[in-house]
DNA sequence: CCGTTTTCTTGAATGAGTCAAGTTTTTGAG
DNA sequence: CTCAAAAACTTGACTCATTCAAGAAAACGG
């Protein structure tokens, strides 16, 4: 797990100014990957005392930006974040309580896939979601 | 294009009441599909007039839940709908316009696609969306 | 250390969608 | 055809995630 100076140099190598508030959503977000906004405010404020909530959707849009965060959108949850970029890796969403699972790519550089007609489109990206049950719910459901 | 009589007989097919707002919703999404809600309401308050943005919502859930339209939901836009359902088709999103187009899945079941680690989940669907650029956007941008 | 620029705070506002209560419509049974 | 029960629709308030705006505070190159 990176330390906070290596947070810090990953922000100077962004050329993003170094602040508290993006040390500890970086930090936050390593820690807890798949974390939607509100639980990343919620563990900044844990570990710096108030910080504004505006302040977090800031930094996690400049960190998005500067490619040290992705942000996903799976449909039926509000946006999460995770530090693992640049793999082009996918997910899978579990359909009953919502958890996140890293899905390594096969072929790990975008566009992973190629589509059987790109209607003209230049497509630089294919995301895939995979939806099913994760098996603390399918477990708990069949018993 | 399907004519009202087969909407309503869509409509009995799938145990649902047939009316009005429900036939106007239906042939909405087939003419306009990719449309989102704001845009079909408007769509039928030109066949029906005054329908209530609630009613429209509750149409769209129940023929979703009813399998006659399926609900998309690419990030950065609210949610949209189509009546092509049932052959695991997938989507291109231009990054500029927001325009979306079908590509036909390869496989055409669900789960297309295989992770490679499921990570214990029962994968039940792959969800496949392909970003990039199109056509009309590519050449307004790079003019 | 200082000024400029960026970032953070505060607080209001927006957009998409849901909740709730009451009225109307549909439809199967008589 | 008529009626009652169930389902659907109307109205209007409300929630949640996110954004906008204006001013205060902090970062950092010189």
């Amino acid at each position: 797990m990176p330390t906070a100076s290596d947070f810090k140099r990953m922000l100077r190598d962004a050329s993003l100014r170094v602040t508290s508030p993006r040390i500890a959503v970086l930090s936050a977000v390593h820690q807890h990957p798949h974390s939607d906004t509100d639980s990343i405010i919620g563990i900044v404020r844990d570990g710096l005392g108030a910080v504004s909530h505006q302040a977090v959707y800031d930094v996690l849009r400049a960190l998005t930006a500067a490619g040290l965060l992705r942000r996903i959108e799976p449909p039926g949850s509000p946006a999460r974040y995770e530090a693992r970029v640049g793999d082009n890796h996918h997910h899978i969403v579990c359909r009953s309580c919502g958890v996140i699972a890293d899905v390594d790519c096969a072929v790990g550089e975008a566009p992973c896939l190629t589509a059987s007609d790109d209607h003209g489109f230049e497509i630089d990206e294919a995301e895939v979601i995979y939806w099913g049950i994760c098996s603390g719910c399918s477990t708990s459901t069949s018993s």
